[in-house]
DNA sequence: CAATTGACCTGCAGGC
DNA sequence: TGCCTGCAGGTCAATT
C-alpha cells in the first residue's frame, strides 16, 4: 500500500513528467473518485502544472490558482501512458500528449480540486512529515499519548506518511513492541525510534519503494519498488529474524497484522 | 480530547 | 468445480 516512500516516489515521477505541462482534457470514468471534490475536475482544463508537492500520503499538483490533488489509498496507482489490464478511473491528457491514467483496483482513492485554503486545511489535520522527524519532535507527538505505539505511529494527525507496513519495519528496527503505549518511551527509546523512521524511510525511498505480493504499487512507469527484498518482518511470519533469528510472529492487532520479532523487541 | 469501531471497496485464498 | 467467508488497510465519520 502506498506510504510515503512510495508516494514521494510517485511524486517524483510526476514533477519530471508534469511540470510545465497544460492541461488539456480530463476523462472521468467512475464518477465516485471525485465525488468529494466541490470543485468540479473540469475546472483544472487549461491549467498548468508549476509544481507538484506531497503532504505525507497527499499528493499536491498545483495547477496555477487551482490544485489537482490526489491519493492512492489502497491500491491506487499513476501511470504514464501504459496499457493496463484494468481500466482507468480517470485519465489526464496534457499538451505534450503525455497521458496521465488514474487505476485503482479498489477504488478507495480520490481525485480532488482544491483552492489554496483547503491545502492549508490538510495541514491542519497532519503530523510532521516522517521522514525527517527528529527525536523531541518525536517526543512531542508521543507525549502523554495511551494507545499503543503503532496506532500512534500510523495515525496520520500524530506523524504523517506511515502506514501499516513500514510501521513494522520501524519497530523492528528500534527493538520496540508495538503494543507498547505511545507515551511510555524513555529518551534512549525515543532516539532508537527517531532514527529507525528516517533510516527505514529513506532507505525505502531510495529503492522506489516497496511493492508487496499483491503486486499493486508501481511507479508512475510502471516500475516495481525495489525494498521488497530488505523487509525485515512485513509478510515473513515464520521466518527468522535476522537479528536474533527467533521466528518472526504475525497478530492481530486492532484489526490490523503485526509482524514482528518476540525475541527482541520490547 | 483521545481511542475505537465500522464503512467503504475488490480480488484472491482457503475451506467445505 | 463452485460457493462462501475472511482478509488486505488508509481515511473518515460516528461512537465510546
Amino acid at each position: 500500500m502506498p506510504e510515503l516512500p512510495e508516494v514521494e516516489t510517485v511524486r517524483r515521477g510526476l514533477a519530471d513528467r508534469l511540470t510545465g505541462r497544460t492541461l488539456v482534457r480530463l476523462d472521468v470514468h467512475d464518477p465516485k473518485l471525485v465525488s468529494r471534490s466541490a470543485i468540479p475536475p473540469a475546472s483544472l482544463i487549461g491549467g498548468r502544472v508549476t509544481d507538484v508537492a506531497r503532504r505525507g500520503k497527499w499528493i499536491l499538483c498545483r495547477m496555477q490558482d487551482l490544485y489537482l490533488v490526489l491519493h492512492m489509498r489502497m491500491s491506487g496507482q499513476l501511470l504514464f501512458d501504459t496499457d493496463t489490464a484494468r481500466p482507468p478511473r480517470a485519465s489526464l491528457h496534457f499538451d505534450d500528449g503525455t497521458r496521465l491514467d488514474f487505476v485503482d483496483q479498489r477504488r478507495f482513492g480520490e481525485l480532488l480540486v482544491w483552492e489554496q485554503l483547503d491545502v492549508g486545511l490538510l495541514d491542519a489535520r497532519l503530523g510532521p512529515e516522517a521522514d525527517t522527524i527528529r527525536v523531541d519532535d518525536l517526543r512531542r507527538c508521543l507525549a502523554s499519548r495511551r494507545g499503543r505505539l503503532k496506532a500512534a505511529l500510523c495515525n496520520q494527525a500524530v506523524l504523517a506518511g506511515i502506514g501499516n507496513m513500514y510501521a513494522d519495519e520501524i519497530l523492528w528496527r528500534a527493538r520496540l513492541a508495538s503494543d507498547r503505549p505511545a507515551g511510555s518511551l524513555d529518551s534512549t527509546e525515543s532516539r532508537r525510534l527517531a532514527r529507525a523512521i528516517r533510516r527505514v524511510l529513506g532507505e525505502a525511498l531510495a529503492a522506489g519503494g516497496t511493492t508487496t505480493r499483491d503486486g499493486l504499487y508501481v511507479t508512475s512507469e510502471g516500475d516495481p519498488g525495489r525494498f521488497t527484498m530488505h523487509l525485515d518482518v512485513y509478510q515473513r511470519d515464520g521466518e527468522p529474524c535476522p537479528r536474533c533469528g527467533t521466528p518472526v510472529e504475525r497478530v492481530k492487532q486492532g484489526g490490523v497484522s503485526v509482524y514482528w520479532c518476540p525475541g527482541c523487541q520490547s
